[in-house]
DNA sequence: TTATATTATCGTAATATTGCGATACGACAA
DNA sequence: TTGTCGTATCGCAATATTACGATAATATAA
C-alpha cells in the first residue's frame, strides 16, 4: 500500500500528523530558522543558505506554503518569503497542547 | 535520490526532523494518545483500539520504540506499553524552544 | 509435550518523499 | 524585441514509508 490509512482517525490525529510531516525534514526547519533569525522578508539567499540545488529548495519551499507555514510575495523578479504569524501561532499551540495532556507523574513500567 | 542530506544541516536541525518524523503518522499520535489517556501500562488492546493490521501496529510500535517515546516491559505472555517520560519531556522542550525562538511581531509581507 | 495466545519479524506491493537536471515562466534591463 | 535573472514546474531515479499476510518467536495453559 504505502497511503496512510487517514479516515481511521480522528481530525485532531490527522491535523497533528500533518503539521509535524510539514517539520519532518532538517532542510524545511532550517528555512524556518533562516526565516525567522532574519525576522524579515527573505529574498533569493535561501538557496546558497541550504547547500541544496534550486529545484530542492524550490520544493522545500512549496511544501512550506502548503502547510501555511510561510508566505511568499513577490519583489520585483524574486520572491520574498517569511513566516506566517497566524499559522505559526496555530502550530505551536497545537503542539503544547498535544503534549500537555500528558501526565508524567505516574510510572508505571 | 530519496535519502535526506543530513550532513548539510546542524544536529538541532536534524534532531527536531527526526522527532517530528516520529510524529508524523495519525496512527502513532493514536498510540500515544490512548497511552496517556489512559495513563497506565496498556496490554494488547492497542491493535483493537487502532484498526489497522497487528503487523502495521508493531510496525509503529517499533518506531516510537526506536524514537524513545514509548518502552515497552514484557508482562507474561503480552508486552505493556507506556510513555517514556525523560523523553517525552525532553520532545516537549525541543518543540516549545524551537517555536518560542521566533519574534512573531514585526511583519513584512 | 502439545496447543494457544500475544507480539515481532520477514517478504512483498503500493505509494510517498527526496533530490536534481532540464526546462518553462515571469519580471526587468538593454 | 531580445537577453538575463530568479523562481517554479516537469520528469526521472533512488530511497523511504505504509500496510498486510505469512511466519517465527516466546510465554503460558492444557
Amino acid at each position: 500500500m504505502g497511503a496512510s490509512k487517514s479516515d481511521l482517525f480522528t481530525k485532531q490525529q490527522n491535523d497533528i500528523a500533518t503539521m509535524a510531516k510539514a517539520l519532518a525534514h532538517p532542510a524545511r526547519i532550517a528555512i524556518l530558522q533562516y526565516l525567522y533569525k532574519k525576522n524579515a522578508c527573505v529574498c533569493g539567499d535561501l538557496v546558497e543558505e541550504l547547500g541544496l540545488a534550486q529545484a530542492t529548495t524550490s520544493q522545500h519551499l512549496k511544501e512550506l506554503k502548503n502547510a501555511g507555514l510561510i508566505q511568499g510575495t513577490i519583489e520585483g523578479a524574486s520572491v520574498c518569503y517569511c513566516l506566517h504569524p497566524a499559522v505559526w501561532k496555530q502550530y505551536q499551540e497545537l503542539f503544547a497542547g498535544f503534549f500537555k495532556e500528558v501526565k508524567l507523574s505516574k510510572t508505571c513500567c
